[in-house]
RNA sequence: GGGGUCUUAGCUCAGCUGGGAGAGCAUCUGCCUUACAAGCAGAGGGUCAUAGGUUCGAGCCCUAUAGGCCCCACCA
């Protein structure tokens, strides 16, 4: 026996509850079965540090949708969750709690270090993952994996010493972007550049043997410390003499010589450039090129170092305030401009960076990178939306080393050990105490890997590589990958050069990419704002399934959406829209009585048939099954495109207008009367109806479905273990189809036509349907009891003139049919035949357009046949329809 | 400097390979009709940024222009 549902939905009273549910029945766990197709996703890592936001919302509402989809389809669907443990991130947080604790990290040293932070990680890591069950996620909770736990570990130091071994890691002396704060190396796709005001010093250089100076202009003067040479441009007259000579580096009490290199800009500034090999990444490039020593001046925390003279143990920028002062004293200052320019910064701490030269490891990336640009370029795998392609390519053709070690203890450490007595280095998976070359004590590489290292793997760690798993053999290559646009490079990128190089093998084959979601003002949500929505409150407030619709429907894929909540209401209406609909249902039936579905194909030698359809449906009935039927494989084949936003817009009209506004509404008056014969038929319909609907909602509203399904059904069992639909030739209707729209032609025309006429819905009226063709009155007269209700018709009288029917009477065409109304008293002649004019007028607009082009010789000639015909159709539609209009002016006048 | 993207109804956005301009919200007018007022019925509202071009036909393709946003590189 079908329960009584509320009269309003009630997210919160559910939502829980299903989810435990879904968990206890193991729903979402995945196992090898060779029997089914697997599908598998596997979960962008949210860092243990991140708490839920729109973004991930959005992330995860994608890949529940798609593998929902897919296990009701039969596949045998994973979707692998985890974690990234996320270095920079996480050690900052901690460093920042043992600060309230008044410990410094160097005090617990790096043993002590590493054990409060994994406490922390038991502690805080698991947020962001019970954040994203309350949105519905469907994922293999069983398989969940993190970046830094033993397997993706095995993983990671694994690669580490293959790509070692075939010398596409190496050591090296490079320019890297420092942070003074972090103390540690960030890649260049960790600097974020920000216009600051700042100066632009001119300082005079003497020219060593003579009276004259050279001027440069420089933004940052305490790095003249660190100065190897100035450059001018080789073509630049101005200086060309000057191009060998020496020059005094003031301050400093050391020459310098002049070299000419093309590097430099003639019309910038004044046309020489101080050369700081080691702390500027083009001036290492000139200094390379001409040989020049690369003078350190910095330590790690930017205070200058004892290159520096008297400046010595100054920070960065009470040197820089010093040494002008000292410049200005010695009249070595020219001039001071205003300047606006591009500082890097941490994008974690937003410290300004210091590039300078370290030792860092790095991954040679020309050779790597080419079978990922080919995967892309031959369609081995698919960016969508295709734009992305360009994207990529700009990053792929563009690529430079990717430098890996990082000075944090947080994250992989580097399976490097070196000599402390002769600097022998091993690189080893095992631990290496003893020097191979002269005994003596080895000590680890104290770096640690770049976090996305890690996650480059992520698509086959997570599945037991380096092991040879059978998971791995079964779901890997895994089918799509849904991310964000703005981790293309750092993620993407590398995790298919990853699956290339080490599984030999796309890691997917598609990537679906979607945008940003932006407050209700286009602004990126962040915290310094103070703009962003939290999903929980979104949640709380009006249930998982309305967030979810919110974040899927009105946005083209790959484009960022704005999110406000006059949107999320409507979601949720939605959902209550929904849920009534169900409540009328199960009303007309409360002992649960009818079965919905139970159509059956019969497949045998090709011919298929249908059993199971009650004998008694209504054209009505057969009408909305057709349309269910080919929403069903629609919505499907929009879906099998990852078109999700298309797919569900178009259920949600199905079953808001179609469904509810007009099916509903013309089965009423059957089942409100004592003795209509096609009652069950009806309910029958109702039901069958509702259950498709349901099970293609289900994988974007899970918690509404699944309520109404279990109810509906009186079932235990879930929807979301259900089969989806499946499109079926034999619920193919045309016939009803088309007497439908008729009629709903006909009740559009008639309200149209009452509102005009300011009739109040109160008001019954007779409805005369006069029409010459026999199958159209038919259709009126099998119609005919929703028709009067829709219509607000006291009677309904069809015949094939206009014998009987008082001339006063206002009307309105169709095709092939006239409808009149008697209002007597009421009617308004001049009013109607205005209306009728203006009908008129219409019609001979939509004649002439016909015209305009069937009588266009190019176009008959050159267009499409099918065009020219369904132009012709609706000449003839229109011509007749025009006809009718003027013969009822006719009378009127 | 390189690349991308956007400009469609008051607002937020759809519009798939070119074939009569759509939705939601907002507005206006009627309705508390026994699933739903979180609802129903109806209505108004757009030279699809501008200028050219291709085509029988352009919101959609091409070129240029203007403005907005994003990414990359980064000039000392």
């Amino acid at each position: 026996m079908s329960k009584n549902l509320e009269k309003n939905y009630d997210p919160s009273a559910i939502e829980e509850r299903l989810y435990q549910k879904w968990l206890e029945k193991k729903y979402f766990h995945a196992e090898v079965d060779r029997s089914k197709k697997p599908f598998t996703i596997v979960m962008p890592p949210p860092n243990i540090t991140g708490k839920l936001h729109m973004g991930h919302a959005l992330d995860n509402t994608m890949q529940d949708i798609l593998i929902r989809f897919k296990r009701m389809q039969g596949y045998e669907a994973l979707w692998v969750p985890g974690t990234d443990h996320a270095s920079i991130s996480t050690e900052v947080k901690v460093i920042n709690a043992l600060k309230e604790e008044g410990i410094d990290k160097n005090e617990l040293g790096r043993e002590g270090f590493l054990k409060r932070t994994w406490e922390w990680k038991k502690q805080y890591g698991g947020t962001i993952t019970s954040q994203l069950k309350k949105l519905g996620s469907s994922c293999d909770w069983d398989r969940e994996r993190f970046t830094m736990d033993e397997g993706c570990s095995k993983a990671v130091q694994t690669v580490f010493i293959n790509l070692y071994n075939k010398g596409l890691i190496y050591k090296g002396s490079r320019i890297i972007n420092w942070c003074p704060v972090c103390k540690t190396s960030i890649s260049d796709a960790e600097v974020e550049y920000e216009e600051q005001a700042g100066h632009f010093w001119h300082i005079k250089y003497p020219i060593v043997g003579s009276d004259d100076a050279i001027i440069i202009a420089t933004t940052r003067p305490e790095t003249l410390i660190g100065d190897s040479a100035l450059a001018v441009n080789p073509a630049d007259d101005r200086y060309k003499d000057l191009v060998g000579k020496m020059v005094e580096l003031p301050l400093m009490n050391r020459q310098i010589p002049i070299i000419a290199d093309e590097y430099v800009d003639m019309e910038f500034g004044t046309g020489v450039v101080k050369i700081t090999p080691a702390h500027d990444p083009n001036d290492f490039q000139v200094g390379k090129r001409h040989n020049l020593p690369e003078i350190n001046m910095l330590n790690d925390d930017a205070t200058i170092n004892e290159n520096g003279g008297k400046y010595a143990g100054m920070d960065r920028y009470e040197a820089r305030k010093a040494m002008v002062a000292d410049l200005e004293a010695a009249g070595l200052l020219v001039k001071v401009e205003e300047h606006v320019h591009n500082v890097g910064t941490h994008d974690r701490c937003k410290t300004t960076v210091e590039p300078m030269i370290k030792q860092q490891w790095f991954v040679k990336m020309d050779e790597l990178i080419k079978p990922a640009a080919e995967a892309v370029r031959n369609g081995d795998i698919q960016l969508m939306p295709e734009r992305m392609n360009k994207t990529y390519f700009n990053w792929t053709d563009n690529i430079r080393d990717w430098c890996i070690s990082r000075q944090l203890w947080w994250g992989h450490r580097i399976p490097a050990y070196y000599c402390d007595e002769c600097g022998e280095m091993v690189v080893s998976a095992d631990e290496v105490t003893v020097c191979p070359k002269c005994g003596g004590h080895m000590t680890q590489d104290p770096d640690t890997l770049d976090t996305w290292f890690s996650s480059a793997l992520w698509p086959f760690s997570t599945l037991g590589w380096p092991d040879n798993t059978e998971e791995l053999s079964y779901f890997y290559p895994t089918n799509v990958l849904v991310t964000g646009y703005d981790i293309i490079f750092f993620w993407v990128i590398r995790m298919i050069f990853s699956g290339y190089e080490h599984m030999g093998e796309r890691p997917f084959e598609k990537v679906l990419f979607h945008g940003l979601v932006r407050d209700s003002q286009g602004r990126k949500m962040s915290k310094s704002l103070g703009n962003g929505i939290d999903p929980l409150e979104v949640i709380d407030k009006y249930g998982a399934d309305a967030l979810r619709l919110t974040l899927i429907t009105g946005n083209a894929p790959g484009n960022d959406m704005r999110f406000y909540w006059e949107r999320v209401e409507a979601s949720r209406n939605f959902a209550n829209k929904v849920w009534n609909a169900s409540r009328f249902i199960m009303m007309n039936d409360p002992e649960g009585r009818i079965k919905p579905g139970n159509i059956k194909i019969n497949g045998k030698g090709g011919s298929s048939s249908v059993y199971g359809l009650p004998a008694n449906l209504t054209p009505a009935d057969k009408w909305i099954l057709s349309r269910m039927n080919k929403v069903v494989a629609e919505v499907t084949e929009n879906m099998e495109k990852y078109e999700l936003g298309i797919a569900v817009s178009k259920l949600q009209d199905f079953i808001w207008d179609e469904f509810c506004d007009w099916y509903i509404e013309m089965v009423k008056p059957r089942l409100y009367s004592d003795n209509d014969t096609t009652k069950d038929a009806a309910v029958w319909t109702l039901k069958t109806v509702l259950v498709d609907a349901l099970k293609l909602l289900h994988p974007y509203m899970p918690f509404v479905t699944e309520e109404i399904f279990c109810n509906l059904q009186d079932a235990e069992e879930s929807i979301m273990i259900s089969d989806w639909p499946v499109y079926k030739k034999e619920l193919d209707f045309a016939a009803d189809e088309n007497a439908i729209e008729t009629i709903k032609n006909a009740v559009r025309n008639i309200r149209t036509l009452r509102t005009d006429m300011n009739v109040a819905p109160s008001r019954k009226a007779k409805v005369y349907v006069v029409s010459e063709n026999a199958a159209v009155r038919d259709i009126f007269e099998n119609g005919k009891v929703f028709f009067a209700t829709l219509g607000y018709a006291s009677e309904v009288i069809i015949q094939s003139d206009k014998t009987g029917i008082d001339d006063d009477a206002v009307s309105t065409v169709i095709p092939e049919a006239v409808i009149y109304i008697p209002f007597a008293e009421l009617v308004d002649i001049k009013a109607e035949i205005e209306r009728l004019e203006k009908e008129e007028k219409r019609l001979n607009g939509e004649i002439a357009r016909c015209n305009g082009m069937l009588n266009n010789e190019k176009f008959t000639s050159k267009a499409p046949q099918a065009k020219i015909d369904e132009e012709k159709e609706k000449l003839v539609k229109y011509t007749q329809m025009l006809e009718q209009v003027k013969e009822r002016l006719g009378q009127l006048k």
